[in-house]
DNA sequence: CGATTATGGAACATTGATGTTCCATGATGG
DNA sequence: CCATCATGGAACATCAATGTTCCATAATCG
């Protein structure tokens, strides 16, 4: 009696995602590890690794996926579009900085976003995009800082955060503190 | 009738030092590029390579050293014990975004500065210390952020003005300008 | 319990980067 | 112009990461 492996569901599931998050730890921190270390890592053999992902590429390009998904839901949760502007980007610093080594990664791998052949717009672009504008149309963003650099900004303040918590051994409330704290005074008129 | 070969000047010295700059843009862009990348983006034969730099960590240890001095140079050309601090943080950010890819590199391997077993503190960090502790003692910088922020800050920020030029396509003095000011109203108490 | 599925590990082939050796050709400089 | 130096390229050896195959064992689930 057959039965087709459930892909979304079951054991199988639950180590292609130990073997994705230990990839996005792994290579986060070091771009160039074997896939036996990402194996080791998740706690796997490594021919697993190559049973869930027959080639490198394809596990770059399914990490690829997750954090963009990853990505999109955390900004929704961060509901950009609701109250002052400035607060909302609060709220997206701290759901960014919670997502850790994906953030990181992410950050070092700007390309991720063509893997997938998505749109070069995500949603999650536009929504930041919006949320931007919307502060510099009711005052509380700089006008003089164009769309694209508070954007910059934002991702280079946390990935700065991010650091300063790995090297320094800051907690982390502290280095986002201060990440919130410089952001806002950079983006205030 | 020989001649040792001279070190330090003429022919010799020239290719090491096209070498090593194309080491620096070669790697700073995609750090796990081949020996033949690097030697093809210098103009020179893989066999030069290896004459020069026996192994790659040999090449990756020059390039250390090479940076290392570079930013050591580069900091004094700030003087950054003149004049009022955040005058003096204007000058180092405007140095440091001339360094081009050699900033990335820098940026992107903190762990350059062990290579040469250098004293963990350079001169170079000292003087940052001495300067943003100035700063703080005359209330031109904020003193809720310690030093170690300021200093992170500093290099997010270039480093997102730097790949706010290469990606967007703007020109650099409006990526400086954007920089700067964006530093000097994060900075400011 | 018994069938199916998931896994780990060994063994092996392939590949691309490295590192080395050698030689012919060019460049340099006295 | 001639001796020495610098170079490029071919040929080769080595090595680590990759990718594949196979099998025994463990986990899962009806």
């Amino acid at each position: 009696m057959y039965r087709k492996p459930m892909d979304e569901t079951g054991t199988r599931a639950r180590t292609r995602r130990a073997i994705l998050d230990a990839a996005v730890s792994t290579l986060a921190r070091n771009p160039s590890a074997s896939l036996a270390d990402v194996a080791a890592a998740a706690g796997v053999g490594r021919t697993t690794v190559h049973r869930y992902f027959r080639e490198r590429s394809d596990l770059l390009s399914a990490i690829g996926a997750h954090l963009m998904e990853l990505v999109a839901t955390t900004t929704e949760r961060a509901r950009l579009d609701d109250g002052p502007a400035i607060e909302a980007l609060d709220r997206l610093c701290q759901e960014y900085f919670e997502l850790g080594d994906g953030f990181l990664f992410a950050f070092e791998n700007p390309q991720l976003a063509d893997w997938e052949s998505w749109d070069s717009e995500t949603e999650a672009d536009q929504a930041l995009t919006r949320l931007i504008e919307r502060g510099h149309a009711d005052g509380t963003i700089d006008p003089t800082l164009s769309t694209a650099w508070v954007g910059s900004l934002l991702w280079a303040m946390l990935y700065a955060a991010w650091q300063h918590t790995r090297e320094q051994g800051v907690p982390k409330h502290t280095a986002l503190r201060l990440c919130l704290h410089s952001l806002r005074k950079a983006l205030t008129p």
